[in-house]
DNA sequence: GTCAACCAAACGGTATACACTATGGAATTC
DNA sequence: GAATTCCATAGTGTATACCGTTTGGTTGAC
């Protein structure tokens, strides 16, 4: 766990503190965040949490009330599919425009795909894969695109999360159909034209949410 | 203009006055937004005016420098195409989805085009276009993609502004266009699939882009 | 004249205090 | 017993104060 002094500022602090306790369930959904009762909790003023709170709104990971009051976000599988839409439009578009950039240097995500093959934890590919789809737009050159992806990681980091808690028990081991398919990518990026990686990368979205194990129907 | 009883809160207040300055050019591309400054000339205390400069970064209208100084937001020539590609890729998404929706009801955009064919200003069809394009989002159901749009619509706004203030002496007169395309598209949701609404969508936002002047080519 | 060190003013980050509002349960009325 | 009023509590909105850092100019050495 990262401490105060690893970051730059309480607003940090209590935003990285925040998320994961939001990502990883601890902090129920639908619950109140009472910025007095965090500020306390973890040992900085409101102001910085109240910062937080705004921050994690914008990440989808928390919601206001008309009365100004922030709740953990309820997920719903509405939800889910507004998110999937988006990916499915977005990434082929970053897709097209990284293609030229990838085809030039594609050593990060090469590396990317190394990490990957080598992941111990199913938590470990997830966030490797969500790496591997930033690469991507990021290399789009595109800022906002950047922006926009940002603010949808969080929200799609609160699915996944809660999909592994729900398959526990299962093995639900993505590992090497990530690499697989990542690498399929990889070599689209290497040798075949932005049109043709854009409409791989619509694709392999799609794959993805077809794999998906069912998603939940109730909050 | 807008006073501060208006508004519930001095954040809006602040957030409002002065987005309204960086869109009208009031405020000066590049100039600093010192906290104390614009508190004390708004007659508020810092803390609003805090939450409305994050609120304006989020819109893309403000910066900061990584000393976490507020800047009024700079445009360059890409920044413009960067919101043209995105636009392109998110509004016929917005028109698929929101088709049936508007097939069952196109009320709202009625009387948007007529507001449009009424309108007597320059800066009144640019808003109304704008909402046009607002209902179609909204009326796709993702409140998601309404969030992004949000976010760009404040940059889209200051991109507008400065081509209109540019354009002065020149007519620029683009309510007839504007009526008839926006009728095009009623006319397509009304009697078109969805698929159909989306290629035209996408022609009809090519075709604004092609249409506006010369974008400006230095900040 | 140039460069570097230094210093005061300006500015952002945060804590704290106070004022106002919403909330939820207890008391009251019917 | 159900609905309503009322009130204490909890919570947010905002102002202000303090502290450390950045900034830009000035002074001094060379």
């Amino acid at each position: 766990m990262r401490k105060l002094s690893d970051l730059s500022s309480r607003s940090e602090y209590a935003t990285d503190l925040l998320r994961r306790r939001i990502i990883s369930g601890q902090s129920q959904p639908g619950s109140l965040l009472a910025e007095v009762a965090v500020a306390r909790e973890l040992g900085v003023s409101r102001v910085p949490v109240r910062e937080a709170l705004f921050a994690l709104e914008r990440d989808g990971l928390v919601e206001f009330s008309v009365t100004g009051r922030a709740y953990v976000k309820e997920l719903s599988p509405g939800d889910f599919e507004e998110l999937y839409v988006l990916r499915l439009t977005l990434e082929p578009l970053a897709a097209r425009l990284a293609a030229p950039t990838l085809r030039a240097n594609p050593r990060r995500l090469e590396k990317n795909i190394r990490a990957t093959a080598r992941a111990k934890s199913i938590l470990d590919v997830t966030h490797l894969d969500l790496e591997f789809h930033e690469i991507i737009i990021q290399a789009s050159g595109n800022g906002r695109l950047m922006k926009l992806w940002r603010s949808m990681l969080g929200e799609l980091d609160l699915w996944l999360g809660r999909l592994h808690r729900q398959h526990q028990g299962q093995k639900l081991d993505t590992r090497d159909e990530t690499v697989t398919a990542h690498q399929g990518l990889l070599e689209c990026f290497r040798t075949q034209p932005p049109s043709v990686c854009e409409r791989k990368m619509r694709d392999h979205i799609q794959g993805w949410r077809e794999w998906l194990p069912v998603m939940p129907t109730n909050a």
